[in-house]
DNA sequence: GCCCTAATGCTAATACTATTAGCTTTTAAT
DNA sequence: ATTAAAAGCTAATAGTATTAGCATTAGGGC
């Protein structure tokens, strides 16, 4: 039997792969071990339980999509940064829908990524002129609603398909007016 | 043996309770059975399946959910209803997060409270004087920010404790603010 | 080049899950 | 009272995650 050189990370990347194609709740073990030709128990030897790769493909997901953030933030400050960096959440997320609905994980596990997130959004508001409790107001508002809206419409939540493009811009512009007001 | 009389209500009735509980993921026939002092098989008397049973839970929770809101509505407008409707939305999410994290439905269930949440949205935004594609796109806006925050909250993406019932305040103040100002 | 060790992938077994079939008993309507 | 439908049961099946134990392979030190 010819080893196939399997290791944790690919098992999280295919794991990844496969929740966009069929969906978190459909995930299974003897699917990923299918996909890598090898046999279910096999996997056992580079995650420790199911719950293991799920902690791990949340961690993945919430560092794809912050890089995809700062990626899209770099150089830019204030409505420009936050225009850029809603496009590119709301672009991951629509093109990643399994590994997006896992990006909000309940328990904060080792190596989250939620609170380099804060700090990002802090950042972010800076170039806003928000610091303190107003940031930390704005930066709520604004997670709210960017999640809100992939969400949504990640999920089908928009039955109309009257232009989401125009409403998403209209939303965030919105936001940064608002945000650039906060008194 | 006697019959426990049984019925689809209860069976489903239960269910949105063992959500809320135990978390959506980790409802199982048994544990439901067990609730109802009852053989698990004999659940398929009143539920055709597991997915059944989701669906039906799903229409439930939509359904309680929109029933809060028009109670909390009805009678205000403009603003009043606004933030009346986001409290009243945002209170039963917490109450009920199982039941809550249901409530995006993939698939257009039959019975399906989608349609009827549009509607009401947009009977909410006519008292702002929004009609047509300024009421979707504020309709959107407000189904997301509102369910963006109800999910960050539920979820523990909150990390800091400060003042999550002012951030809310300041977020649909600010939504209303923005719908009496929009052009 | 060889040997030992650790890691890799396997088969087999276990305890859970949902689901179906078939039976018995109860309920309710005629 | 009789009958027919429905309710709840036990038993069986296929699929799930998980563990134990075995064989083989790969790599490092001599």
């Amino acid at each position: 039997m010819p080893r196939v050189g399997l290791s944790t990370a690919q098992v999280v990347s295919t794991a990844s792969a496969l929740i966009d194609e069929v969906g978190v709740d459909k995930l299974t073990l003897a699917r990923i071990a299918k996909h890598l030709n090898v046999q279910l128990p096999s996997l056992y030897k580079h995650i420790s339980s199911l719950q293991d790769l799920h902690e791990r493909l949340v961690v993945a997901a919430q560092h794809e999509l912050l890089g995809t953030m700062k990626n899209a933030a770099v150089g830019r400050s204030g409505m420009q940064a936050l225009l850029a960096l809603a496009a590119s959440a709301r672009e991951w997320g629509v093109a990643h829908p399994g590994r997006y609905s896992i990006t909000l994980a309940a328990a904060h596990t080792p190596g989250d990524g939620s609170e380099e997130m804060l700090e990002f959004t802090l950042r972010i508001l800076e170039s806003f002129n928000l610091t303190g409790d107003d940031a930390i107001d704005a930066a709520r508002m604004l997670r709210a609603t960017l999640h809100g809206f992939i969400s949504l419409e990640t999920r089908g939540g928009f039955g109309l398909p009257a232009d989401v493009d125009r409403s998403f811009q209209r939303a965030m512009q919105g936001l940064g007016n608002q945000f650039s007001a906060w008194s």
